[in-house]
DNA sequence: TCTTATTTTTAGCCATGGCTAATTCAGTGC
DNA sequence: GCACTGAATTAGCCATGGCTAAAAATAAGA
């Protein structure tokens, strides 16, 4: 693969995280990038040369499976990175995915197969994120969040978002981490806060904070000590 | 400080290396970077009006104060990530350079400490190069090598050449790193090679081999198991 | 000193990746 | 079907950092 530069790769990474089953608008990838809608455009006929993306004037855009693989690749980087740079160096959150924001694009096979060696091949990022394999194959993300999820569930944390690290710092002080069990206690109307428990006590949580924090549903196994919450199996999808 | 791009940080990077007492040559620059001259001139006056260089046409460039820091801060990035890509991550000589080579321009100051202190600031990289410290300072590097060395001479290796990786790789094997005792048995005359006895054993080395490796003088000690070949002092200055 | 060789700079070109301002297109309401 | 609105594109500009070819300055030799 022909070595791409930085700007590529972010535009890259950016049209796959805001590709869901259809083409992404100009605008909508400025906005999120801050950029000029008219560096998108630009930029958008550059990456049709490459071959990178799918873009027809007025259309929208969609990656071709040679830009998916590309940014799942960056991904990759990136969540191997923020692991790596969490687990191992003790970044904090902020730290943390502002350096593999950079990071992601200068590290080579080399390191990056040393770090996934060095974590023990992890599967998920310290937000509960998948990490595409390296043949660019990724798993299904949850797509419930806590703030759908009524009273009497019980949910276990899967992934928290990660734009915000302010909001990262509070849902860890909060107990609101991957993995972490969570059961719906009630729920104000009119978009209220909800009291969730977990780890043994109750605690508020607004709904905005709620609407960050995705779920699966709890597997309840019944074993010798009782019934326990499990986190839910998941698959790895080609996509 | 302002952000630097890369080509601007490699050319300052490149002109301290180069630079001894006097003025560097544009032609000079040029070869080692592997750019034509007329791109070096171009970037020599970016520099100037930077004012990270001195330069004046015709007359060769040096380092103003503020481009020596630059210089300095990037050699420390570049000598602490060796360090802490051979030592912690197990990379080889050669793929430690070229990785170190990318990412010290990419590395946060908080990257910086972290690594500094896991290493536990360490004051020499694998090549045996002093590390700058922080606030740009500098160690003396030894400046006579093993093709010098007379017959009879104990020196202890102060530092190896990081240009080339197959010597480096060569040079490992041959047990010539950093704080190796070395005496010089037997200089064959006409740029012949060098017999040389180290870790008990006596070896041959080619002269051109041997310009590569630098040295200090082995400071001899009595002790109560006998005479012992020490490293010699050190002294940090501003440079 | 004068000519020549070498070094260095200038002039002018190119791709990348930004920007603003002006224009064009697509979709909605009337 | 036409006018309007908002999204998207075009046109044209800029800085960065490369390049080649031609010109100019310096250094070296006769």
């Amino acid at each position: 693969m022909r070595m791409l530069s930085q700007a590529v790769e972010d535009y890259l990474k950016t049209i796959y995280k805001l590709q869901g089953e259809d083409r992404v608008a100009t605008n909508h990838i400025a906005a999120v990038m801050e950029v000029s809608s008219a560096s998108v455009t630009n930029m958008l006929k550059r990456l049709t040369r490459l071959e990178l993306v799918d873009y027809a004037s007025y259309q929208g855009v969609r990656l071709t499976e040679a830009g998916t693989q590309v940014a799942l690749e960056i991904i990759r980087h990136h969540r191997l990175l923020e692991t790596y740079l969490k687990e191992v160096m003790g970044f904090s959150w902020s730290e943390m995915h502002e350096e593999a924001e950079r990071l992601e694009h200068h590290i080579s096979e080399e390191f990056e197969e040393r770090i996934d060696e060095m974590l023990g091949y992890p599967t998920h990022d310290p937000h509960g994120h998948p990490i595409p394999t390296k043949d660019g194959k990724i798993a299904a993300s949850a797509t419930q969040t806590l703030a759908e999820t009524e009273p009497g569930e019980h949910v276990v944390v899967h992934h928290v978002s990660d734009g915000d690290s302010d909001l990262l710092d509070y849902l860890e002080g909060a107990g609101l981490l991957p993995q972490s069990k969570v059961q719906v206690v009630e729920k104000e109307p009119f978009n209220g806060p909800l009291k969730v428990a977990l780890g043994g006590k109750e605690r508020v949580i607004g709904r905005e904070v709620a609407a960050q924090v995705f779920v699966r549903p709890a597997i309840h196994r019944t074993t010798a000590s009782g019934t326990v919450a499990s986190s839910s199996a998941e698959r790895t999808e080609t996509k």
